[in-house]
RNA sequence: UGGGGCGUAGCCAAGUGGCCUAAGGCACCGGCUUUUGAUGCCGGCAUUCGGAGGUUCGAAUCCUCCCGCCCCAGCCA
């Protein structure tokens, strides 16, 4: 099963209110609206991160949930920033969450015609002109936060010139930033995106839709909200650093003859520690060559996680958990974490794996003997089944389960002592042989027939079990294990660039690790436990020759923590 | 110093005047179970809701003042 096919209705219903739902609710019962629809407003410059997932199931969640439709319309009103690559990825992204935007699949350029009909009106309507002024000369106008702004000289200029100008300007016949056509507000307002917001400027630069048909582009203030008015949006879900916007939103939309009358509602947008989320940065990460590509398994993109193993079920369950809220909140990553092994724990088959092979040579075993014993794919899973797993005189375990001279909580392997080889048998440690530098090459052992399959007939317990492989048996492959990208919960947090605080040991790479032969057949997209260690699956820089897994996430680990504590 | 928001446990987050001596999750700490030191199970973890006043029989929820944090001065979204 890959991850994708698991229903996206599973997570409690139950208990999963929040603000906006509430209003939803409201609008419904008081007849205010009649039906729910949403829309996922992305613009194609760059990849989906979490933060998106969080708005995407937000989105389709509440429209679903309503029996409304969520929308997905990419927001491209800027063609020096967006490319098509971002609109294909941004559309796998979506659909590999989970989500059904079925016919509803719009662009904001869809509308630009309209938009231009729209923009004249508002000139006719004595509420926008074009403008002269130079951008610099714009930003002076504006005036600060605490004083207010002056009028443009051209502020009064009578419609029919802006009309003219406008015309002109669309016909390409000025330069980039020549003119502008602004709303005409107040420019006293507090509020400064009232201040005779620019709404249309000169772009001449190729649009990846529209191609060349355009040189003046609406912004996102004068193209969102008629947008939402054209396709009906009934909630306007965006985050909080719009909420200033919403009296230009409610203007646009009060002063234009628009086919319907959606509404903005903001939320909080996601942070996470030791991540970092914002286009720009991730961007730079990408550009810099600090990571491999936006897929990189440390990159928290949704492509990112996907190839690290996150199955799309965790990162929805992880949506839901989280809330809907309008506080600024930052978010520990162990509760993404909690929910991808959640997920994982009761989704993904067991195999066995040596990360760091130390050898094992069972004396009392046949030389050439070998047996095939039962394994279960699933213990907390009976429907999993079970498979074989090869067993004979020469083994791997791993290196830390065994040591010479242990301390008092340590009780796995040691000279003298009993543990169980998972599914196979009971194995004490006679000797340790060590090379010239004094380093463990080899452990020599007996083995307890008579506890095939880890059971002692007499009953006899034994401390602990270890995961093992059969080194003729064995098929050898690279692992990469990760930490967090960064070494700080807030990366720039302090008083220098984030880039400062990248994790050098965000990657680490381990060859000659030792897998099970069942693992010679893993197959992308499915993410599977090695028992003991944590949750790999298969790169896709794979290849028959030579096998390459991602370490999606580790097992909790207690031990570690003993071991610390010291 | 203008405008817009937010402040409930280490991190999220329910709660909208009495059933709150405040739900749930993550984290953390104990115990039990366990052929993964995993999982599971049980228990613990805010007499207190940014602070101070006030209204009320009664406040996290209403009022006043104060404090702290976030966003806005792109022809980005």
């Amino acid at each position: 099963m890959s991850p994708s096919d698991t229903p996206i209705t599973t997570e409690d219903d139950e208990g999963s209110r929040d603000f906006i739902r509430d209003i939803v609710h409201e609008d419904l019962n008081s007849g205010r609206k009649s039906s729910v629809v949403t829309r996922f407003p992305p613009e194609p410059n760059g990849y989906l991160h979490i933060g998106h997932a969080k708005s995407i199931v937000l989105n389709f969640g509440i429209a679903e949930e309503f029996g409304g439709r969520c929308h997905l319309r990419f927001d491209d009103t800027n063609p020096a920033k967006e490319e098509q690559e971002y609109i294909d990825a941004i559309q796998e992204d979506v659909r590999w969450l989970g989500f059904n935007w079925g016919d509803h699949l719009y662009y904001t350029s869809d509308y630009f015609e309209q938009l231009y009909v729209w923009a004249q009106h508002l000139i006719t309507e004595g509420l926008a002109y074009v403008d002269d002024l130079t951008a610099d000369e714009i930003r002076e106008h504006r005036g600060t936060l605490t004083e207010s702004g002056t009028n443009s000289p051209y502020r009064d200029r009578a419609p029919e010139e802006s009309l003219d100008l406008f015309q002109r300007m669309r016909a390409g016949e000025f330069e980039n930033g020549a003119k502008v056509l602004r709303a005409k507000i107040d420019m006293s307002s507090g509020n400064i995106n009232l201040r005779d917001p620019v709404i249309y400027r000169i772009l001449h630069a190729e649009h990846p839709r529209t191609g060349k048909d355009w040189c003046i582009y609406p912004n996102y203030d004068f193209a969102h909200g008629q947008s939402d008015a054209i396709e009906e949006i009934t909630h306007s879900i965006c985050t909080l650093e719009f909420e200033d916007h919403r009296p230009l939103y409610d203007w646009l939309i009060k002063n234009l003859p628009v086919p319907s009358e959606p509404h903005q509602y903001e939320f909080a947008r996601l942070n996470l520690t030791y991540t970092v989320l914002s286009k720009r940065r991730l961007m730079q990460l990408v550009n810099e060559g600090h990571v491999e590509g936006w897929d990189d398994p440390r990159m928290p993109t949704i492509s990112g996680y996907r190839r690290r193993g996150y199955p799309a079920a965790a990162i929805r369950d992880f949506a839901g958990r989280i809330g809907v809220s309008k506080s600024n909140a930052t978010l520990e990553v162990q509760a993404l974490e909690a929910c991808v092994r959640d997920h994982l724990n009761t989704h993904a088959e067991r195999r066995m794996a040596v990360l760091n092979p130390l050898k094992v040579v069972i004396e009392n075993y046949p030389e050439d003997q070998s047996e095939e014993l039962d394994a279960l794919n699933n213990p907390n899973d009976e429907t999993a089944g079970k498979r074989k797993v090869p067993f004979s005189r020469e083994l791997y375990i791993e290196r830390d389960d065994f040591m010479e001279d242990p301390p008092k909580k340590f009780f796995r392997l040691a000279p003298g002592r009993e543990v169980r080889l998972r599914y196979a048998y009971f194995v004490t440690c006679t000797e340790a042989i060590k090379d010239d530098n004094g380093e463990i090459v080899e452990l020599r052992c007996t083995y307890d027939p008579e506890t095939k399959g880890g059971n002692a007939p007499d009953g006899r317990k034994v401390k602990a079990t270890l995961h093992w492989v059969s080194t003729a048996h064995a098929v050898g492959a690279r692992i990469h294990q990760y930490e967090h990208l960064f070494t700080e919960e807030i990366p720039g947090g302090g008083a220098g660039d984030f880039l400062e605080d990248i994790n050098s040991n965000s990657l680490s790479i381990l060859t000659g690790c030792k897998l099970e032969p069942a693992l010679q057949n893993a197959k992308h997209g499915e993410t599977v436990q090695f028992e003991r260690l944590g949750y790999f699956c298969l790169d896709k820089t794979a290849t028959s020759d030579e096998l390459v897994f991602n370490q999606t996430i580790g097992l909790r680990d207690n031990w570690a923590k003993v071991k610390a504590k010291g």
